[in-house]
DNA sequence: GGATGTGAACGACTTCACAGCG
DNA sequence: CGCTGTGAAGTCGTTCACATCC
């Protein structure tokens, strides 16, 4: 069926930022934190771009997004940058994220300290399987799913991963919807249908492995 | 009449199936596998495209990519697409793929049937921690990674999936180039330079959590 | 009638090119 | 001069609408 009017902006008439350009705004502020740490005060759109393997002028217009940050003939402070983005982004502060499926992902996920240092922390996890709940895994207490309604809230988390098979991974949105998570990651290899107002971002593995073979079949070697 | 309507040009300018084309033909086909053995033997445009959150035309130009499948008025028959995705996505056959990095991650990804469902073979493991190496990992003995060189080649692999530390992505890429290696699966947060002739998708697990953040703070319930 | 295949319109994103400023 | 910011042009992908065919 059609799709629907989907979810259309009111607000203020200020360009929005597209969701490619916030991808690779994640990419600058990488690049960025770690210039920085080398000491790297200043730096150019070619420069930024070389770094990431992007166009000079895509750099310019991601940046531009941001407000006037850049002065002609010199380029951008890094540390202007850094902040910019990270408000851009929404990562200027704290996100309580709950992890639901204990597996080996989870484990690697928990263990990944990338996610802390962007202000990503794990403060939930659930798992359905009865020998895991009530045991501790890097230093948090595994809750049954069934208990979603009360410890999301509890903990105040507004983010959740999933890393569940994919038969429990509509229930499992549901519930979380229900409960005010207001958005998820999903590694499960499904289709789901959002309750409203929640956002979603898929990761399936399958499916990039399949698409790596499609480039090596089609011979692209980019 | 058009000219020449279903003629398929073999030659080598320009690809007849769009990257983004190829990530929904995935999903039609995980899709479509489920329907047919539930023993649906015909679907619509229409059909599939809700099933996978898609509209019905889109669904008609991915599949119009493949050749005349379709039955106006009947619609498809889910086998004949399902022969026809896998053989345009290239998985029509095994793909042998090394790992490298055996930590939670790779843990997660061996023990994860979907794969070796899909036509892909997890032939080899190499890890750099000297504790690791010679030991066996779910049925694979794993190799030091400066053996690359001759246990890529002897083990046949095409494909390797990378889940190294980003210091050592960059080497380890430049390492399974040289070893004919085709395409790679990076999970090291880090931007890589290929080797020519060598494909890339990068999978950026702290990229995509920072754009989950994005989309719930400009309130993109969708 | 029902559903496909496809030009054409549309929209989103990228690249170009250059004015303008430090 | 070097480099940014940005309209304009270009490219790519999606949606529409309808002729066509079973």
């Amino acid at each position: 069926m059609k799709p629907g009017p989907s979810a259309r902006e009111i607000n203020g008439g200020e360009p929005r930022l597209s969701r490619a350009s916030a991808g690779r705004l994640s990419l600058y502020l990488r690049e960025l934190k770690e210039l920085f740490q080398d000491g790297v005060k200043k730096i150019s759109s070619s420069q930024l771009g070389e770094a990431v393997g992007i166009t000079d002028a895509q750099v310019r217009k991601d940046l531009a997004h941001l407000g006037n940050l850049g002065q002609p003939g010199i380029g951008y402070a890094t540390d202007e940058l850094i902040t910019a983005i990270r408000r851009a982004l929404g990562i200027d502060r704290e996100w309580k994220v709950a992890l639901v499926g204990v597996g080996n992902l989870a484990r690697a996920l928990l263990r990944y300290h990338g996610f802390q240092q962007q202000g990503f922390t794990i403060v939930a996890l659930f798992d359905a399987d009865p020998t895991k709940v009530g045991r501790a895994v890097e230093g948090l207490i595994v809750h049954d799913p069934a208990d979603v309604a009360t410890v999301v809230p509890a903990t105040g988390a507004e983010l959740a991963i999933l890393t569940v098979p994919s038969e429990s991974a509509q229930a499992v949105t549901d519930a979380l919807g229900a409960a005010g998570i207001r958005g998820i990651l999903n590694f499960a290899p499904a289709v789901l249908r959002m309750p409203p107002g929640v956002s979603l971002v898929s990761v399936d593995l399958a499916v990039q492995l399949e698409q790596l073979a499609f480039l090596v079949q089609v011979g692209q070697g980019n």
